[in-house]
RNA sequence: GGCUGCGUGGCAGAGUGGUUAUGCAGCGGACUGCAACUCCGUAAACGCCGGUUCGAUUCCGACCGCAGCCUCCA
């Protein structure tokens, strides 16, 4: 049985969908304006994760993983760049969904752009009005009232005196209520606009999830997701403006992400001590990206280091030995395993204990490796394919493990690795162990390590 | 200042009122010409101080330390 913890109550609870055999999910995605951090990818596999995990369950998911195309900041950078915003935005749309890839992350079903949603932005703010939860200012700017909407704080364990007591909340003339936020925003003459009734302007940040959100889920659903620092104060406008407008509760799960930290800060852009995807991806492989993710719980911060990647990658380097050169058993579905998969089940059960689960594809794996060392090629067929099973659900272990392990080649650099390893068998044959030694020196120069087993000597990269 | 959350062995990181997490690294052994891989075995931890309990790392309270949110941020 599912339990999720839901930051709305801050406890575990068991799932229990609305429509029953469904799932409606939202997360909160990217603003585009610059390449996506290590951060982002944690949100992105952690609930590329969720999803994967509710429908090998069974669910039939709609995932709506959003896009944040206008904004303050893509209007600067687009700016310094002297580029358009739209030329901007796609072109980092095209590099997140690179990233996206590499890491093994699934396209959500929909993803929507703020853009493209002015119509439902406009409407749901008209909505607000009507219903006395919003106000048009005098500087052509539309606030939402947070004292309008009893329920507001309780997401983020807030209530309003606080907040009000609280130093740093930004002045402005133009709001009834400091704590008030903008739903619109007028356009100064050089910025982009879309008409409205309350002249040319923008949406504000939050306005756009409420309408999307709505628009492709519904106005209840599921589960809505996001790194943590959206809980306040994102997600609580969010839930002031889906329930001022639909008068119904708008998610029953809310679910958040931990941070990525380096050297235990936060790793965030205006920190800017953030590496970004791609930096990342160019010293190690996905896979080693997306297992160091799963590493850790998804509420857990966590710390990211070379230390830690380099664990990540000889893990999967183990888990990759294990898997060469057995072939996987057809047709094996790890709920059908018997000894393994009720832990592996409980784990992701227990709020998707990724950390948990890939200690159970440890056992499987020192399982599989004994199986191999006594020859039990059925065995070792059945556990190869449990693992890859088990794998699909958190997104690993499914290539072939010589892509893993031989990294990049052209096959003058194989050749040449060949080559050297057949010198040096035949010195060994010839029991010419300084000539053996030489050669593999010579390899483990050019970064290959050499393993013989019996009858065959096999090479990986380091 | 207000509100959250956290503090586990050398490192990473789960979890539990009394019995092995797991991974990386270490140590001993098997295998190997030597290694590597693999297997077998092994050691090591629960911030500090009280309390509840037959028993607490696990519950409660104080303290110390850390992080996050309160402003854009995944």
């Amino acid at each position: 049985m599912l339990q999720i913890h839901n930051s709305l109550t801050k406890q575990k609870e068991v799932f229990t969908p609305i429509e029953p055999g469904k799932v409606k999910l939202y997360v909160c995605g990217m603003t585009v304006y610059d390449l996506c951090h290590i951060g982002h990818a944690r949100v992105m596999v952690v609930f590329d994760v969720v999803t994967r995990y509710l429908r090998d369950s069974g669910y039939e998911v709609t995932y709506i993983r959003n896009i944040t195309d206008i904004d303050d900041k893509i209007i600067a950078r687009a700016n310094e760049n002297g580029e358009s915003i739209q030329s901007l935005t796609e072109r980092f749309i095209d590099e997140m969904n690179q990233d996206a890839d590499a890491l093994g992350v699934l396209r959500p079903d929909q993803e929507p752009k703020a853009t493209e949603s002015m119509a439902e932005i406009i409407a749901m703010i008209e909505t607000l009005i009507a219903k006395g939860f919003a106000y048009a200012a005098d500087n052509g700017d539309v606030y939402y009232d947070v004292s309008k909407f009893d329920d507001y704080g309780k997401l983020s364990g807030r209530n309003i005196d606080e907040l009000r007591a609280g130093e740093r909340v930004a002045i402005n003339e133009a709001k009834n209520d400091p704590l008030d936020f903008v739903l619109w925003k007028e356009a100064k003459p050089e910025e982009p606009a879309w008409d409205s009734p309350w002249g040319r302007g923008r949406p504000g940040w939050h306005i756009e999830c409420s309408a999307m959100s709505a628009t492709c889920l519904g106005e209840h659903f599921d589960i809505h997701g996001g790194g943590q620092d959206l809980q306040f104060p994102h997600h609580e406008n969010e839930i002031a403006q889906s329930e001022g407008a639909h008068g119904c509760q708008s998610v029953n799960y809310w679910m958040h992400n931990g941070f990525v930290r380096i050297d235990d800060e936060k790793m965030s852009k205006s920190l800017g001590n953030f590496f970004t995807v791609r930096e990342v991806l160019a010293r190690y492989s996905a896979e080693i990206v997306r297992y160091f993710i799963l590493t850790s719980h998804y509420r857990s911060p966590l710390n990211y280091s070379d230390d830690s990647l380099e664990q990540a990658k000889s893990a999967l380097t183990r888990y990759y030995t294990a898997l060469r050169g057995v072939v996987p058993q057809d047709n094996v579905n790890w709920k059908d395993d018997k000894e393994f998969a009720p832990r592996f089940g409980d784990a992701m059960d227990d709020d998707f204990n990724t950390a948990l689960a890939l200690s159970v594809m440890a056992d499987v794996r020192q399982a599989l490796n004994r199986a191999n060392e006594q020859s039990n090629s059925e065995q070792a067929g059945y556990l190869a394919a449990l693992l890859r099973s088990f794998g699909g659900v958190l997104g690993l272990f499914q290539q072939a493990a010589d892509d893993f392990l031989l990294g990049d080649n052209n096959d003058d650099d194989v050749a040449k690795i060949e080559s050297l390893i057949e010198q040096r068998n035949a010195a060994r044959v010839a029991k010419d162990w300084a000539m053996a030694d030489q050669v593999r020196d010579k390899l483990t120069s050019m970064g290959i390590v050499i393993e013989d087993a019996a009858g065959k000597t096999s090479w990986r990269r380091v």
